[in-house]
DNA sequence: TAGAATCTCTACTGTTTCACTCAAGTTTAT
DNA sequence: ATAAACTTGAGTGAAACAGTAGAGATTCTA
C-alpha cells in the first residue's frame, strides 16, 4: 500500500467528519481550511468517496458532508480501496484487484509468497482501524502528544 | 509498500542470481529469457542493483552478474529501498526517505499514528526475509506447490 | 591481434498517473 | 431573488513509468 495525496486527503476529511459525527453538515470549505486542502480538489474527493456510500452530502446554502455510516463502521481498508485501489504490493497477490503479473509460474513464485505475507499484514491493520478509532487517536494525541511513540506496536 | 514493474524485476533477477550464486557468473540474456524480461531494461535494472553494491559484474565475453554478497545477507528491505525509495506508506512515517506531509500537526496526527504501525509491519517482513530464504522458498515451492496456502500465515 | 560477445553509460520516447484547476450547472435557505 | 453551497465534466502541466536506442568499453577466444 502507498498512499498518493489523494488517499491522504481522503483520510484527513474522513478525520474531520468523524470528529464532527452528528446530525449537522460539514461545508467542504471548514475541511478545506481546517486541513490545508485545496478545495476543488477536496470536491473531487468528497465526491468520489460519496460515490462508494462511505459519505453523504446536502446540497444549497447550509450544504455540506457528513458520514454515510456510523464512524465505527468505516475501516481505512474501505476508504484506502476506493480511493488508491489494491493494498497489496504487487497486484498478483490482491484478493479484489486481482491482475497476474509476468511471472513465468506465478504459483511456484516466491516472491509473490512474500509479498502475500506483506499483504496480509497490511490489511490486517486498515481493516481493524476504524474512522472512530482514528478519532480515539486524535483524542489521545492531543492529550499526550509527547507519548506519541508508545502507539507503534 | 508498492511495487513497481522494475522493483518486481529487480527481485526475480536475484532469484535467479540466488538460485545460480557461486564462483561463476550469469548471462543478462539468461536471466531476461528464463524470467521474461524485456533484455535492455534489465540491464539498467541490473545496473542500478550493481551501484547500490548488491550485485557485481564481469564484462567481456563470458561476463555477466553475481551477487555481491551472500543471499542470505541481501534482504528484501535494502533492495525495494534501493528501487522504489521508502517502504513507508506515506513519506512522513519514512525513516530514510522522510519528507513531511501537508497535515497541519505532524505530532498529533492520527493518521501517522496509525501508518506507523503498516510501515512498522512491512519493515518487520521484507527485512527479515532475504534472497536466500527467496531460494529456500522457490525450492520449497516446486517440490509441493499445492501447499502454497499454508505459507500465507 | 581481430572479432564477437558481453557489460556500460547516456539519452530519448510514448503513455499514464498525479495533483490540481476551471467553468457551468443545480439545489436550497433566507 | 439571491447567494452560498454541492455537482459534473473537462482540461492542464509536471512527473513517473516502462521501456528503447545507440555508441562505447572490456574481455575471451580463435
Ligand atoms: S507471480 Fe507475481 S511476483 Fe511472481
Ligand atoms: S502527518 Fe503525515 S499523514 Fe498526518
Amino acid at each position: 500500500m502507498k498512499l498518493s495525496v489523494r488517499g491522504e486527503y481522503a483520510l484527513r476529511a474522513l478525520l474531520v467528519l468523524g470528529l464532527n459525527y452528528g446530525d449537522h453538515v460539514v461545508r467542504i470549505q471548514t475541511i478545506s481550511d481546517d486541513q490545508k486542502i485545496p478545495k476543488r480538489f477536496l470536491e473531487q474527493i468528497l465526491n468520489d468517496l460519496k460515490s462508494a456510500g462511505i459519505v453523504e452530502s446536502k446540497r444549497g446554502l447550509a450544504g455540506g458532508y457528513r458520514l454515510a455510516r456510523h464512524p465505527r463502521d468505516i475501516t481505512l481498508a474501505a476508504v484506502v480501496r476506493h480511493i488508491e485501489g489494491a493494498l497489496a504490493p504487487v497486484s498478483c497477490v490482491s484478493e479484489r484487484y486481482y491482475e497476474k503479473c509476468s511471472c513465468p509460474d506465478e504459483t511456484r513464485c516466491p516472491i509473490r509468497n512474500v509479498m502475500k505475507e506483506v499483504r496480509e499484514a497490511v490489511v490486517k491493520i486498515v481493516e481493524r482501524v476504524t474512522v472512530a478509532e482514528l478519532c480515539e487517536r486524535a483524542q489521545r494525541l492531543k492529550e499526550e502528544p509527547l507519548s506519541a511513540l508508545d502507539y507503534i506496536i
